[in-house]
DNA sequence: ATGAGACCGTACCGTACGTTACGGTTCGGC
DNA sequence: GCCGAACCGTAACGTACGGTACGGTCTCAT
């Protein structure tokens, strides 16, 4: 493995060509889970081995690149801490959770979490760590300022962001992403996501949120 | 593979021996994860291939065997619903909530999952069907009767035990599991168990402890 | 137009591993 | 002591798949 790097290492994404391809192994993995073979996404992308080997150098190279292709495709809404009252926290909470919901249910997320797992627990532990620090860190990363806006504003309270941003966590995601990894047939509908984000939130406000009011009142 | 029936199947369990070599075959899969060979367990559990495929049948066949044997081996302490008040209603929660928390950051259960979830992504659903049988829903029907003791007692209040339950896997578990199987070294000492174990449960009672007091009041 | 790359399709190679086959050894029953 | 069953150790077989090599085609700059 002493080549000189097999391009798309660090710097510019991947180019048009290369996404189409990344986008044939996305749709592969969600077909085939990990036992895709290099074979299957040269005749999926219309593309040969031999460039596939050029471009990503090994398998394992192919998997990452896709992983964090998906992941690059997944845009951050910020969030205006402006104005931040009961109301709009709420539904800032409220939206977070389906949004994750979303995420965690779908094919896509599932195959490639999978595909983490599956190396994890080889020697090749960086795409797990890849899918953690893109999903369940990245994740935390946009909730916590949230969540200590409210505390700010005097609308949530606790010591700890990080503790209490797995309690959200938890509150939200429960069994639903072990059940579905564990290929649990469970899906859940646009309404059911909706009312779980709901009573996530509202039971996370019931255990943080302020009990006197806001600071201004 | 029409053999008749090749032994290993519904009826008595596993003999000592098999009982052996499926204890090996636990330790090969926490080694080595699902990458594990035939040749490997064969030379772990000194016994012949031979004897594993007459065994099992196939490889398949002996993970599931071992699936099995491990999930066997945890035992079910009976939960008293006399005398049930606050305080054991308490330490009883507690005592799921790290008991279960033990569980899943163990390296067999990892591991086991680690095999479940690929076994799920393959055609081969039957392996992530049995660790979830044998996981959540398990913990699921022994905690339900706990919760609905505690509702006829009056401590607690909620419509539906089984939300209840997943409600309270979530305070519990939170992000835990998924980070394990993703790789994350997170280490958990006997004393962060149980202060989760404690933290977990006075959530659920926060949200689900009843008000009004207990009924007999 | 032509030569250089980039890339496609396919054939090929080496290896790892699931599965089977076989010779040798142990052991319980007669 | 002897027979057969069960089992061990190892060798062998077949295949699937990662990775490489190569001939053919297209594009494009000169």
């Amino acid at each position: 493995m002493l080549q000189t790097t097999t391009e798309m290492m660090e710097g510019e994404g991947p180019t048009a060509r290369q996404q189409d391809v990344l986008d044939a192994v996305l749709r592969l993995l969600v077909e085939e889970g990990d036992r895709l073979t290099m074979t299957a996404v040269a005749r999926r992308a219309s593309c040969s081995k031999e460039t596939l080997y050029k471009w990503f150098g090994d398998r394992d190279g192919l998997l990452t690149a896709t992983v964090q292709w998906q992941a690059s495709k997944v845009r951050v809404p910020p969030v205006d801490r402006k104005g931040l009252n009961l109301a709009s926290l709420t539904s800032s909470l409220e939206r977070f959770a389906s949004d994750w919901l979303r995420v965690i249910s779908s094919d896509t997320s599932i195959a490639l979490n999978r595909v983490g797992v599956v190396h994890a627990g080889s020697d090749k532990r960086d795409l797990g760590a890849i899918v953690l620090e893109r999903g369940r860190f990245a994740l935390g990363r946009r909730l916590k300022p949230v969540l200590e806006a409210g505390r700010e504003a005097g609308l949530l309270e606790f010591d700890d962001a990080e503790t209490a941003f797995r309690t959200f966590f938890g509150l939200v995601a429960r069994d639903v992403q072990i059940r579905l990894l564990l290929g649990d047939r469970l899906e859940l509908t646009e309404a059911g996501i909706d009312g779980d984000a709901v009573r996530a939130t509202q039971q996370f406000l019931a255990l943080h949120g302020a009990k006197t009011g806001p600071k201004a009142l």
